[in-house]
DNA sequence: TATATTTAGTTGTACATACAAACGAATAAT
DNA sequence: ATTATTCGTTTGTATGTACAACTAAATATA
């Protein structure tokens, strides 16, 4: 029978989530906000005016959640929406822009971390994996 | 400055946890409840008499979380607690133990269906990567 | 033996996340 | 042009999960 949490996929990975998850929680705390927020905000800086479907898209999360996270982003003043037809665009506020630096340097602070207990090469090449597998689950 | 999320560790694993999710949540349904319940149940009936703080550790979730686990699953008569000093053991009950062979089945749904895609050597592999890279990440 | 520390579990609270249903805007079909 | 369909978003609701603070039991220390 062996260990069947070990050799399941669903365990396997959502026990990494839980780990790094935490890891990254850490490293983004002085930000003030959680690791999604912070990219998120990111992609905005980078693509300002991108529709919240290009957003959930790029995070690969639903809809839905992606309308609570700019709720919460335009709550604490940090994006702007303007509705465009059916979709609705979001842009930086210059309060948000501010918050780049502070941002990158979190993320770095959290590869850094895991880079050094797993090793660069290692880190790179199973984040590879991640997404190859995860891109063929959804395409399935 | 490459796209900040496929490089991320914390991204990447978290978006193929929300895909797996979703696969693992489908092929649960028909137990009646969402794969770590039915892990655990498996658990429980493995070793009956399990205090809550091993099954947290084989888990590896949070003790809190366990005891909303538990809580809920004897609420559903499917396991029973006896406290034993500052220690709780758990027991399945005899409906619970009828459930094993439905979640054994799901899991092998679950197992079929991405080893379908992913292909079994890769999948069986990536879960070994996982488990490998969650315990150095964890060992830290 | 009395006190301090550690350990297991619980409770309150919070957050990321999802689905389903609803809604309005855009597009396609008749 | 009217109707039907699709598409993007929002809202209600639910769940998995965690942390911090707490309680109670067990162990160690004085």
């Amino acid at each position: 029978m062996g260990d069947f949490l070990k050799d399941c996929l669903y365990f396997t990975t959502n026990r990494l989530s839980r780990a790094i998850t935490k890891m990254a929680d850490e490293e983004f705390a002085p930000t003030g906000f959680s690791p999604m927020y912070g990219y998120l905000l990111l992609l905005v800086i980078r693509d300002p005016g991108s529709t919240q479907k290009q957003l959930a898209d790029q995070l690969d999360i639903a809809p839905s959640t992606l309308t609570r996270f700019i709720e919460k982003l335009e709550r604490k003043r940090l994006v702007i929406r303007t509705a465009q037809g059916k979709s609705v665009r979001v842009y930086p506020t210059e309060n948000g822009k501010t918050l780049e630096d502070e941002i990158r340097r979190a993320s770095n602070r959290l590869h850094v971390r895991y880079e050094k207990i797993l090793g660069k090469e290692t880190a790179d090449l199973l984040s590879k994996e991640l997404v190859r597998s995860t891109d063929q689950l959804e395409a399935e």
